[in-house]
DNA sequence: AGCAAGTGAACAAGACGCAGCTCATCGACG
DNA sequence: CGTCGATGAGCTGCGTCTTGTTCACTTGCT
């Protein structure tokens, strides 16, 4: 997915709006852009953070020509992502449902939509809490807690929507296939760029054309 | 900074409306979550890409109890930093100057400021792009265009218009502030968690506190 | 206000970043 | 809608960074 598609995504937040959506998505980008290169650390909570971070100097290698060189000091940009993110991406917990509802009052109305964003994180929150708090209680049997978290995954799954639960199968499908799938995804959108990602691998040896120019 | 500073910063692109920024925020970020955890690649051009990797199992330890734990196989948020962040984090480029104008109409008309936008990255742009023409013509004297680069940051600022050359002059003016703001913005931080840091060593001793305790 | 996230420390194995170059892809603009 | 300049990805190998667990405390957010 390339920034226009993701404006695509993000135009359902803004009633379809893609101007809306790409003028959010500018200022969002923009505005951490802008405060971490002030220097200053950008932490959003479950998500994750975005910081300047300092490079010393150090030796690397010119793949062509395998030459040592000396990468100067610098400053760089680093994400850190946040343990909700983390959570979600492996599977270790499950997104709140998108209601069809948030999308479309988003637009008209910033604060109700809040509101019931703030509902729905909470519904996925205190379920979280209570299964955060058992372990919590049991110290001891902290080793049995974390096979109970390992069964709660599945619990959630099961607690969930039928067509969740599909969703989460699915989900795993593509994981196992990751290679394989996002192949799969690359194709349906970009099949051209998964078969321009192969090309360029035969495109390799097109390299060794040019190596024979040289 | 937290999401709450971040919501503020972003506010002045909606006007002050906190709700919106925060909207657009929270749609952005939820946006790219539920991407990446579909398992697609988001690639903002330019700031960076969000993906799923996955992390095979493997060996780690406890360091309390220098036991080897098997950490199982896992999928992972990844952040890889666009070129363009990582040149103005570096500093090797500047952010184009946001004018107060822009955030102005931003909130009234999502159109008229992203064609705003627009212009004023076009005015960038072309200047970048006729510096980086110079380079790419002169492609045997990339080692010499590498140290030219160098000499073009100041090229930039003397083809800017007059008053952007002075807006120019005050921009290295803020460049050689900028690494010494940064520095005491870091110091600021960066002591306070060097000391923080410090303190937790200072704590070790306090867990000795607890320890009494125990 | 209460709960979750974040932080720091410990250590070793595994993952990641980064040079320069080339080609494919992207996206802003006319 | 087409164009073209900018960006992204991949190559190699080595130095750097992250990650597991646990605990206690601080901070942030709903």
């Amino acid at each position: 997915m390339n920034k226009t598609q993701l404006i695509d995504a993000l135009a359902a937040r803004y009633e379809g709006n893609r101007k809306a959506a790409a003028h959010a998505l500018d200022s969002v980008l923009d505005t951490i852009t802008r405060e971490v290169v002030k220097g200053e650390k950008v932490a959003i909570t479950g998500f994750g953070s975005f910081e300047k971070r300092v490079r010393e100097a150090r030796w690397v290698r010119n793949p062509q020509t395998g030459d040592r060189v000396k990468a100067k000091k610098k400053s760089v940009p680093k994400f850190t992502a946040g343990a909700d993110l983390k959570n979600v991406v492996s599977g270790a917990k499950k997104l709140p449902k998108l209601t069809v509802a948030k999308a479309a009052p988003a637009a008209k109305k910033a604060s109700a939509p809040a509101k019931k964003a703030a509902a729905a994180a909470k519904k996925a929150t205190p379920a979280k809490t209570a299964a955060k708090k058992a372990p919590a209680k049991k110290a001891p049997a902290k080793t049995a807690a974390k096979k109970a978290p390992a069964k709660k995954a599945p619990a959630k799954t099961t607690a969930k929507k039928a067509p969740a639960k599909t969703a989460a199968k699915k989900a795993p499908a593509k994981k196992a296939p990751a290679k394989t799938t996002p192949a799969k995804t690359t194709a349906k959108k970009a099949p051209a760029k998964t078969a321009a990602k192969k090309a360029p691998a035969k495109k390799a040896p097109a390299k060794k054309a040019p190596a024979k120019k040289a």
